[in-house]
DNA sequence: AATGAATGAGGATTCATTCAT
DNA sequence: GATGAATGAATCCTCATTCAT
């Protein structure tokens, strides 16, 4: 077994791990040894490969939002219209990698972890500029000068969406949260014209 | 000094700096020593009257959300329409008691918190369906029967707009917060009657 | 009501529950409130009375060997020969008063306390010093030089009943216990001439 | 020093030294800090190779009483006939690994344990059956359907000899606690052929 | 006489992190 | 590269004890 080139494989590990323990947890309560017995690794070599607990969390949220950026940009690429993008970046931030317990949950712990680390406000806040501005590119030549009050209110309802899911009580599948930001925007941006 | 009917006071001034301290961390990660710190006692004192921490976590959770509950009366007292009433309803939510950076961070980790301890997730889904059940009753003489879904829109768009509070980036005063939930209805509800 | 002689009342109440609760816990393990609480009272009236938790151990240590006591003397009172002495001794030992669970495990945990304290090892000593002196003087007629040696036969005896006792796994009832101490002493005593 | 398989060294120094801290102490009031530090290391690595204080004292019991099933096993060994059984069982009980004061005191507080720790009664239970359980054996040859009686017998009076040298007050040696046990049965078993 | 109030001192347990191998 | 070994620094919680009323 070839020791060299095993560190993109450890690291890989750790940050699935990472989002699987904070998703069973529930919250950032989690050791960094139940991460590193998940990846199947000892806690030492997680250390190792991260320095320290915060990096591990960082590059856990990293990662799940570069997933959510490789999905949003599938989305996009198979969008001809801006309706159809419209509904692609919609589509995309309820897809099936992002719309799960875990991840979901991974997210919200997110936004609390951005409260402590600036690192991590930083990876949130880019997030959200980039889906503001995709969604004000798109809903323009819809809908003219209010594009970023409607963009605005578009990303508050997704992240509403998630936030309610967060508790499990009246849980929705992706379908019916996507189409229920899509018919809560159709009504801001005026009847369809193609779509 | 009154050394007899301490406890309320006590209470009181646990529960306020427990919501002070999860402010000013930005998680849960504060310790009972912290809070009774704040509060002016002994972290044995704060133990004797709530039992263990949960408790006092969830003290201060029922303390928010009773603040809450009293915002929304006072504010439906003086609705007299439902589209008052309605108004109210959102206005309470982003009201000057509620929309504070140190409450805002009190929520979110109040979420994180339900999705570990089921006692907080039963506050939490309790307030949900009040808030829940009363923007249906109002809205329904203005949209019919659409108002169960434009109800949970609602719902969901303020969550949100409080989740993108909570990172501080681009944050809104309440009032803005108010008109932009209330903007955004207005185009589900449709100009029906008139306020 | 009057305030006044609530002493003697408020220190057995304490006394009782102290060794109540020692059984219960089989352990010394017993805090002062909770003492204080079976007796009815604050745990600082509990200090108040007795200045700290080993005097209340004390005394109510010194409430057993006192009771104990008291039994010897009511069944020596009816014997009438020192085969019937020695009868007498060994079942006020198995007697109802102390060979409750309870007591059984009050008085194993006085063992452990004497280990600790002095006072309590004294009160111990003098206790299994009466009982020797006890025994010695009745066995000398029947027995002669050999009393003492036997007398520390019988006195090891009886604590091995309890003992073991003490572990409710083959539990006798008191009969049986004095039956067997009896019937053991026999032996070595020899046939019976009266009794 | 080599850095690998320290387990089972550090595990046999905490079970040594929880011996000899409850043998200082006489009673189970010792905390863990006390033990690892005797046990040269820190209390954080005793409760990672134990798990929790219960354990701990678990194990110093499993250790105490096979250290006397080894003793029993030895002596037995050398025993020819049901006589000299007997006597290496007595003599074993009262071996000068038993019938040190750290031992003694170590098993009178084992026998508290054992009032609270469902698996250190059982522990005990064992103990006392395997004991009986030889005895037995060993007399009926001797003394026929009488065996469990003075089986039970010889097992207190070991039982009660321990007790009283809990005391240290008129402590005996080994030789004595034996001889005098072994005098004691040898009354009820008669001299009916020799050793 | 009686108690609620209050705390300092501790004790079990956890955990991120370091280190020697 | 990998890990078991090891620990200091917390943190929650308990409790005997004191004090003001």
């Amino acid at each position: 077994m070839p020791k060299v080139g095993m560190e993109p494989i450890r690291r890989d590990a750790l940050v699935n791990a990472t989002i699987a323990e904070i998703g069973r947890a529930g919250s950032l309560d989690v050791t960094v040894a139940q991460i590193a017995k998940r990846a199947g690794m000892s806690s030492a070599l997680a250390h190792h490969y991260f320095g320290n607990k915060d990096q591990i969390f960082l590059a856990a949220m990293r990662h799940v939002l570069t997933v959510y950026g490789h999905d949003v940009r599938a989305a996009l690429k198979k969008a001809e219209s801006p309706r159809e993008r419209l509904e692609a970046l919609v589509e995309a931030s309820f897809c099936v990698h992002q719309f799960d317990d875990e991840i979901i949950a991974a997210w919200l712990n997110f936004y609390v972890l951005a409260q402590t680390s600036e690192p991590a406000r930083r990876l949130l806040a880019v997030y959200q500029k980039r889906l503001l501005s995709n969604l004000v590119h798109d809903l323009r030549p819809l809908v003219g000068d209010t594009a970023p009050m409607i963009a605005l209110r578009i990303a508050a309802l997704i992240d509403g969406v998630y936030l309610r899911q967060a508790l499990r009580d009246r849980a929705m599948d992706n379908h019916s949260a996507t189409r229920m930001v899509l018919d809560a925007a159709e009504t801001w941006i005026g009847r369809k014209t193609d779509a």
